[in-house]
DNA sequence: GGAAAAACTACATGAACATGTAATTGACAT
DNA sequence: ATGTCAATTACATGTTCATGTAGTTTTTCC
């Protein structure tokens, strides 16, 4: 039996979802709130598996509703329900730990799918919001693969130690090389890297996800 | 009517699949191939809509093939088709283009279904793999928004400018102060960040995400 | 309108850095 | 075996940095 939560601010949204989980075998909603706040308050109470969260509420927002919930039981599970297909709120319920995001006007038949597929380890989303968070993917994480590191191991360990505030003469003795060792590596990474300076050397490093 | 092609080494699925798109209103599949190579020299005659690909493919991997096929015809969708469900291949795939990641299991209506949606601007998948990319996703993706910038607008320009490689002085001239407010911000820079140098300062707001 | 905060300027100094030149060593490949 | 290459060490020099101290000006907020 999956122990699931409403909170929405809409009363005919709130029943009609309350309505058609508890006809569904195997889940159970034990609770509905029309708010974060009077959710919270009751959540440990209610000990609920999955938390189906508006986002527009009055008051404390479902985002902020979601860093709260995961804050004091990381475990519960999360489901967005949204009328809102932007990219800020959806990357932002993601990150903060939502399970998944559908849309207010999903069938109920797929919210119920959805509701299983979340409870059984998946991220249910319409594949409109997949291919967002797919671009944002896209852009967003380092490739680690194509701009492949032209840095050595010693030189990408030297510069780890220069992005971490050591100076040359700590990098050389913690790694037991000479100090004109050391500024022989960092000459080699300036020409590699075309740069002629410290930061710039760790920045485009740190950019390029080489170190 | 969405042209499509197919490659996947085994015959019995590439003709398996073929009857299958063929026996559906709105899709052609217009060739298949059992390699990428010979899908590549076809790739201009055949004019397709979307690739169904496999990953696991003799000579150049279906992930070869996507970076391959998308440098040529950046607007070609690929669907990936795959034993695999493990995140390297997902993600890889993903990066270089791929609009969905479909298991082989996927039974037929639905990989029909997929078809239609990635042709209409969605990214299908399966919960389980959306649930691994909004996984990696909360990992890799800069929150931007708990750790809020401590540094002031001034103080980003010029650690932003550090990080370009720029000196004191070429940042002086830059933003028309003297040396010494560039000394003046650099400090403060320092102490709100407990640093005590310029590739420790720029390391961390990077990683941050303040500059 | 006056206090507080942020931004700016100045001078000084020892430490750290960027870069040129040059020689030695060990590993690996032809 | 011999040459290429990465890693190492060394010395030298002008530049830049990190930080202490100490003022002034501008912005902002009650």
């Amino acid at each position: 039996m999956i122990k699931i939560i409403i909170v929405e601010d809409n009363k005919t949204i709130r029943d009609g979802l309350t309505v058609l989980i508890n006809a569904t075998d195997g889940l159970r909603c034990v609770a509905n709130y029309k708010d974060c706040e009077s959710m919270l308050d009751k959540l440990e109470a209610d000990q609920p598996d999955l938390i189906l969260m508006d986002i527009g509420l009055p008051g404390m927002s479902g985002i902020d509703g979601i860093k709260k919930v995961k804050e004091i039981f990381p475990e519960i599970l999360i489901l967005m329900l949204s009328v809102y297909e932007d990219d800020d709120n959806i990357f932002r319920a993601l990150c903060f730990g939502a399970c998944g995001y559908l849309i207010k006007k999903t069938p109920p038949a797929q919210l119920i799918e959805a509701i299983k597929e979340a409870y059984e380890g998946g991220s249910p989303m319409s594949s409109h919001i997949a291919r967002k968070v797919v671009n944002y993917f896209k852009n967003n994480v380092k490739h680690s693969d194509q701009p492949e590191s032209i840095l050595s191991e010693r030189e990408k360990e030297i510069l780890t130690s220069l992005s971490k505030g050591n100076s040359y003469k700590m990098i050389a003795d913690s790694i037991y090389i000479s100090l004109d060792t050391v500024r022989y590596h960092i000459r080699n990474i300036y020409k590699k890297m075309h740069v002629h300076s410290q930061s710039a050397a760790v920045a485009k490093a740190l950019r390029k996800g080489w170190i």
